[in-house]
DNA sequence: CCCTGATTCGC
DNA sequence: GCGAATCAGG
């Protein structure tokens, strides 16, 4: 096998994602773990966290980014291979998207209170001993970037608060429920499980993805560590095309 | 042992 | 340029 330009970025792509390159040997075929790492130096591309590259010596960073290569999952979480091969260059399984911001971290399961829902969930009674705001970059996609400190991933999984049937009122007549998500609509969440008006955007897909170009140009980011981000990487899905 | 990425070096 | 062999840490 050669290193198409299709390889290539496909190397960069999950490269940039932080698969491993054992994972980005097997999803291209053909070539070797070491090729891929072979390659990725000769391109350029470099040192994501390494076991063996022991950090700087003398000052260590404060808040250690943690290798922790194993099934940890960096923030494109990849799924651990043992799977089917993957004929279509399909990008692994959708990373968590980042329906709606939420800035204030849920510290404590709020409860659910089902009498009177005074001010819904906009009541946070908890005072947590430090109070302070915290405050996080968005990144070039949208995203919130994490502190360096900070473990949790950005987009808490928002836990469900209450059930709510499908659709109880007239207006999520409109709106696409869980129970209406197929292979050909796009499963984007709007809003948070739990919540009355939860739905899910519900357009046309993204020919073999779950989300449609709008949203996978959110779901699939092409690598952003890497300085330049001007010239539009190729994007892993093909690119935005209107159908 | 397994895994990882880095590096070397013959091709 | 390529990648197997090797190194070295987790």
């Amino acid at each position: 096998m050669s290193w198409t330009d299709e390889r290539i970025d496909k190397l960069k792509s999950l490269w940039g994602q932080g698969h491993t390159a054992s994972q980005i040997a097997e999803e291209l075929g053909g070539v070797s773990r070491n090729a891929v790492i072979g390659k990725a130096h000769r391109l350029g591309l470099e040192s994501r966290p390494s076991p063996v590259k022991g950090n700087d010596t003398a000052a260590e960073a404060p808040a250690a980014p943690a290798p922790a290569p194993k099934e940890a999952a960096p923030p494109p979480p990849a799924p651990k291979a043992a799977e089917a091969p993957k004929p279509r260059p399909v990008v692994a399984e959708a990373p968590r998207p980042a329906p709606a911001p939420r800035p204030a971290p849920i510290a404590a399961a709020p409860a659910p209170a089902p009498a009177a829902a005074t001010g819904s969930d906009a009541d946070a009674p908890v005072v947590p001993s430090t109070p302070q705001p915290v405050y996080r970059s968005i990144g070039p996609g949208g995203f919130q970037r994490q502190q360096p400190g900070e473990q949790q991933s950005p987009i808490p999984p928002a836990p469900p608060r209450r059930l709510v049937p499908a659709k109880p009122s007239a207006d999520m007549a409109d709106k696409t429920s869980l129970l209406e998500l197929n292979d050909r609509i796009c499963k984007w969440p709007l809003g948070h499980p739990g919540e009355p008006d939860f739905h899910f955007c519900g357009v046309q897909v993204n020919p073999g993805f779950p989300y449609c170009v709008q949203h996978c140009g959110q779901a699939y980011q092409a690598q952003m560590p890497r300085r330049d981000r001007r010239p539009p990487p190729p994007m892993p899905y093909g690119g935005p095309r209107v159908r």
